[in-house]
DNA sequence: AAGCAATAG
DNA sequence: GGTTCTATTGCTT
């Protein structure tokens, strides 16, 4: 009979047969998921806007990593190998994007732009963010009109318009605010995304692809139960892995409705008692893992593969490469590596048994500090740190054939005080926002207008981006006088931080860190698209040339003056940031436009080099840096965005063209030389990230160290 | 603390 | 059951 063990110790699965009928204790959170529609593609299509009307797949060494959409319709899948892809689709346009630095800058950005709305924000990868919205939720409930509350956009299995927004008004909220994030990363960042809205991680995530792209799906909870069984397996469940799945497949487990119903005592015995319980409850789609607030990462790591790698000179210089890189990373970062990992991947002729192996040892004090101080002039010395792991790896005796190295920094210090305030750890990266989406006609009822009037500094995208704006004129546009009238005319123009500062409307959207409790008796509605229509160029912000501005595509004019009208609302600070969200913005309008007319991209178009794909023969590493049809350009290079030869100024920054800087009208040469002379100083936001929450639930106590310090430092230029 | 397995994007 | 280039967590020693 009943006996035995394992019926009477506890009550664990039956709390979740509970909450099937609605609202239980269990559901009490709203969890938004956020997955960036193929963001290495994305990000490439924002530095070159020329690429959005072509496939695109972005290539790291022989396959293709991701692609664009239009790729896709074309047949091209992630994963696939260049070659195939190229049959596929001949006319494939196709970017390296083996060095991550600009996929990883703009990933921190979005991160950063999530959290200043709310800080339980978690990272999955460079493109998903999980958001905590049950505090939002609730704060937003009090004052929100039911009857005029709606769903945004879809709802599993539903009709969004025929939901009970009485019964569901929680989730309905969170699809509200999902939407409303949405158009943040949008219009600050030029990104689109899918979110999905939920009871917890697990269910958020499933339902967030459903619709695609730059979609947003709720899900009921009346609904689990279709969602989890209309996966195909228990491979499938997000947290079981390939691995996992294989077990269960042999203990006859292939289904999700087979994984619930499976005795628990036999997964016991194949996972231990905490797996087995876990995997159970996440076929049920019960997920307690809290949304665990992000922070800056705890090991920095950079690798490269190859197809061989047998003499030990090969092994140093290619681990000198690394280092280089490395370091370089470290020392913006700021904290003390304390360990130092080499893994690397052999290649056993017999087995192909693909598994990386690894050494690691203490890092001594005064070389960690000289990654911070001397920057590369560490190099040495680690390099001989870690050939000496990689003697204790390999005994080169025997001979030995590599396919992949890799180093690592971990155990990651910060530094105590908050003297060394490293600047940025973000050098911005090219940033060519707010594009009209051309395939995003999801109903986004509430917030469509790009509006938003997000008042707080964004300061990843606005502040200092300036120069960054005035870099990309130089490198992607000719220097015909029809460009530098716009540019120079709004460019110049120094003073101005206070235009459209006076009357913001209230946004629904309150950033967390000046948390409003005014009343705001007009939150949802208010905003008639009609004060859009309402302005003229007459309207247009003083330094805003009305010429360059009529010229310009009716659709575009009408996001700018949104922009115009919207951006600004930055309180207190503002230093030395002049006008920079409208010039900015405006600048980058133009440069897009141009560039989207096929102006002559300065003779290096970046989109034919569509061959070239497979005929290096990805021996060692580099050989294959040759894109722009320029030769060779080091990794940092390709990630600043197209250099040429180095001369010229020691002021100018590396990533801009002398010999086009040289060209331009003095005036405008002194203003960028002095811009960019004080970079650095000119960024700054003292704003305090949530520190009273820093411990959130159950949870971590926030990042190791967790100095929030150090965390701003991670996320915030300056 | 070290090394690895598993998971994920 | 692998391609890339990361990054995290948890188990085992």
């Amino acid at each position: 009979m009943d006996t035995d063990e394992e019926g009477e110790n506890d009550c664990d699965i039956s709390a979740d047969l509970l909450d099937v009928s609605g609202c239980s204790a269990a559901d009490h959170r709203v969890v938004l998921h956020f997955d960036l529609d193929c963001y290495y593609a994305q990000v490439e299509m924002i530095r070159n806007p020329a690429l959005r009307t072509k496939p695109l797949g972005v290539q790291q060494k022989y396959i293709i990593v991701t692609c664009n959409y239009l790729a896709r319709e074309l047949g091209v899948t992630k994963l696939m190998l260049v070659k195939d892809a190229l049959e596929k689709c001949p006319n494939l346009v196709i970017v390296k994007g083996e060095d991550l630095t600009c996929y990883r800058e703009m990933s921190y950005q979005v991160t950063e732009l999530l959290m200043s709305y709310c800080h339980l924000v978690e990272r999955l990868g460079f493109d998903e963010n999980f958001v905590d919205a049950t505090e939002m939720v609730e704060n937003r409930i009090k004052d929100t009109d039911m009857s005029s509350l709606s769903f945004v956009g879809h709802v599993y299995k539903h009709d969004a318009s025929a939901v009970d927004v009485q019964e569901h008004a929680r989730l309905a909220l969170g699809s509200v605010i999902a939407s409303e994030l949405r158009e943040a990363l949008h219009s600050k960042l030029g990104l689109t995304s899918c979110a999905g809205i939920a009871s917890n991680k697990l269910l958020a995530k499933l339902i967030s692809g459903t619709f695609k792209p730059n979609q947003q799906t709720a899900l009921l909870p009346q609904s689990t139960a279709e969602l989890m069984s209309s996966l195909s397996g228990p491979g499938k469940v997000p947290g079981i892995g390939y691995r996992t799945a294989e077990k269960l497949k042999a203990l006859g487990v292939m289904s999700i409705p087979a994984l619930q119903g499976a005795p628990l005592h036999q997964l016991v015995r194949e996972f231990g008692d905490a797996t087995a319980k876990r995997i159970q409850s996440l076929a049920y789609g019960t997920d307690p893992s809290p949304v665990t607030p992000a922070g800056p990462p705890q090991s920095l790591s950079d690798e490269d593969s190859f197809r061989k790698i047998s003499t030990v000179m090969e092994v140093e210089s290619k681990v000198r490469e690394l280092l280089s890189c490395l370091t370089e990373r470290m020392q913006k970062d700021g904290r003390l590596p304390q360990t130092l990992r080499l893994t690397l991947r052999r290649s056993t002729a017999v087995n192909r048994w693909f598994c990386r192996e690894s050494r690691q040892c203490p890092i001594p004090h005064h070389t960690a500090r000289r990654v911070l101080t001397g920057g590369t002039e560490a190099v040495p010395e680690l390099v001989s740190m870690v050939m000496r792991l990689f003697h204790r790896l390999v005994d080169v005796g025997e001979g030995f054939h590599l396919t992949l190295l890799n180093v690592c920094f971990t155990n990651l210090q910060n530094k105590s005080t908050g003297r060394n305030a490293i600047s940025s750890y973000f050098t911005h990266t090219p940033l060519r926002a707010a594009h009209t989406s051309t395939q995003a006609q999801e109903t986004v009822g509430a917030v469509s207008t790009p509006d938003t009037p997000l008042s707080h500094t964004q300061t990843g995208a606005m502040c200092g981006v300036n120069n960054t704006q005035i870099t990309e004129l130089l490198q992607h546009t000719p220097l015909s006088s029809s460009l530098s009238s716009p540019s120079s005319s709004s460019l110049r123009q120094t003073s101005l931080s206070q235009a459209v500062q006076a009357e913001s409307p209230v946004s629904p959207l309150q950033p967390v860190l000046e948390h409003s409790d005014e009343k705001r008796v007009d939150t949802g509605d208010s905003r008639p698209a009609s004060v859009l229509e309402k302005r003229k160029s007459s309207d247009l912000p003083p330094h805003i040339d009305p010429d360059v501005f009529r010229e310009l595509p009716e659709h575009i004019q009408k996001e700018l003056l949104a922009s115009f009208w919207t951006a600004g609302s930055v309180p207190g600070d503002s230093t030395g940031a002049q006008g920079s969200a409208y010039t900015q913005h405006f600048t980058e309008r133009v440069t897009a436009h141009l560039n989207q007319q096929g102006v002559s991209q300065c003779g290096e178009s970046s989109v034919s080099h569509t061959d070239m794909a497979h005929n290096d023969d990805f021996s060692t590493g580099h050989a294959q840096n040759e894109l722009c049809g320029e030769g060779q350009r080091s990794k940092e290079e390709l990630s600043a965005g197209c250099p040429v030869t180095q001369v010229g100024h020691p002021d100018v920054p590396t990533n801009v063209d002398p010999r086009i800087f040289s060209e331009l009208p003095p005036d405008v040469q002194a203003e960028l030389l002095a811009d960019w002379k004080q970079r650095k100083p000119m960024l700054k936001v003292p704003s305090k990230l949530a520190s009273k929450h820093a411990v959130a639930r159950g949870g971590r106590p926030a990042p190791k160290g967790s100095q929030s310090n150090s965390l701003l430092k991670y996320f915030k230029p300056s």
